[in-house]
DNA sequence: CAATTATGATAGTAACACTATCTCGAAGTA
DNA sequence: TACTTCGAGATAGTGTTACTATCATAATTG
């Protein structure tokens, strides 16, 4: 088994934690943290102190915590891409393809030995819960000029290429493949947190399969002329 | 044009917000700044300089800017709700209902004479922007036992018993209402910063139908046996 | 061996999210 | 009328957050 870097946009970091030490302890162990305490209560302080660095050090790898979470993000989504592009290999129908893709998307994510250093559970449980504080700010639009939303909008776009190749006709690709994708983590969190939200029940092996059949009969009905 | 107040969950609020002068200002002018600053930079000191008050003052009305938060976005699913009984007064027809529900969502909001003291234009746009980030936190459990988001879970479930008269056998009428819900707003907000992930043009009169339309094409279709 | 570079150590600042206490004036009550 | 309560303003203080700046030192590179 191959071990694979992703090439994660530029602007996302100082200095790419990627190359050193201390930049692949700090980008595993904010993984730890945020998933632990949460976006809002993790500083780069208590990373600091978790691995033995300083503030300072932090400061040297990431602007500041948001540009860290967006990086985590940005690392999840061409990870799914890379996934999506690896399992759809040599398959021709747009069908398949556009079924594949779904299946990556919802299914229970485990360890991926391809890129030992990240948590890949960790790394879901906090695409789920604290992805859409990427973007909900008032610098979406600094952030999205310079580029650092490209993997989700990449994603988006092969996907809905995809559904354009099934049908031509259908008018809304992107917002269709955009819901989905959404939909797909917030439906997991309502499953959780907020029961009466979602239809999909709480035991752990089903939760995923019936997730992924939500989102497809969502996609494939809407798609049908 | 009678004016109304709409009943809000006791526990979001220290003392009622609307029965004071004082309460009121922190509503309305809350209204203004979060929509201005966003979220984050939004403080109880801003907002006390702008009324010409004092911080201690707000935080007898509210324990902290998320419950204050939370209060908005509960208004917020009270009034859709409190619309939707109104418009689907004296209906009868499941199919007409769950197209009313949609529209009420999707469609443009004016000021609503009903409640002279909310700008809910503004109110509008906090909702698309900030309304995720009252539930996504590690507080949610506790939030939820509380009965801070009922409002948006009795309008879900409501909407969802449309469904189910349509089609009995549907299997995901929440999962399906709460993802239209949130579409609807992230469709307006990609439309608007990031274009790529949405098919709605962001022409101002077409967008709101567009919208409107991509969710009701998306709802019917999914429900169809 | 010199020069660069990464990291650590330390200090400092402005803003934020509160908490506490005291005063004053208005309204309601005996 | 006197007495009490209560809403609001004024002021002060605390611990934390989100940085920024500077200096020392160890490791790497040329």
């Amino acid at each position: 088994m191959a071990t694979l870097q992703l090439l994660i946009n530029e602007n996302l970091f100082l200095r790419d934690p990627q190359e050193t030490e201390l930049g692949r302890k700090i980008v595993q162990d904010s993984i730890a943290m945020i998933d632990e305490l949460g976006f809002e209560k993790f500083t780069f302080k208590k990373l600091a102190q978790r691995i033995d660095s300083t503030e300072a050090s932090i400061y040297r790898y990431f602007e500041n915590k948001h540009k860290l979470l967006v990086y985590l993000i940005a690392w999840y989504w061409n990870w799914i891409e890379y996934r999506i592009d690896y399992c759809t290999q040599n398959i021709e129908s747009p069908e398949r393809k556009l079924e594949i893709a779904l299946k990556v998307i919802a299914e229970k994510k485990d360890k991926d030995p391809t890129f030992p250093q990240i948590d890949e559970e960790a790394l879901y449980r906090i695409v789920i819960a604290e992805s859409d504080k990427t973007y909900l700010t008032k610098q979406v639009d600094e952030d999205n000029k310079e580029g650092l939303f490209r993997g989700f909008k990449s994603l988006c776009k092969r996907v809905a290429s995809y559904i354009l190749e099934i049908n031509p006709d259908y008018v809304y690709p992107h917002s269709l493949v955009s819901t989905a994708m959404q939909a797909g983590h917030q439906q997991l969190f309502y499953a959780q947190h907020l029961p009466s939200l979602s239809d999909l029940n709480n035991s752990e092996d089903e939760l995923y399969l019936q997730n992924e059949k939500f989102l497809k009969e969502l996609v494939f009905h809407a798609i049908k002329n």
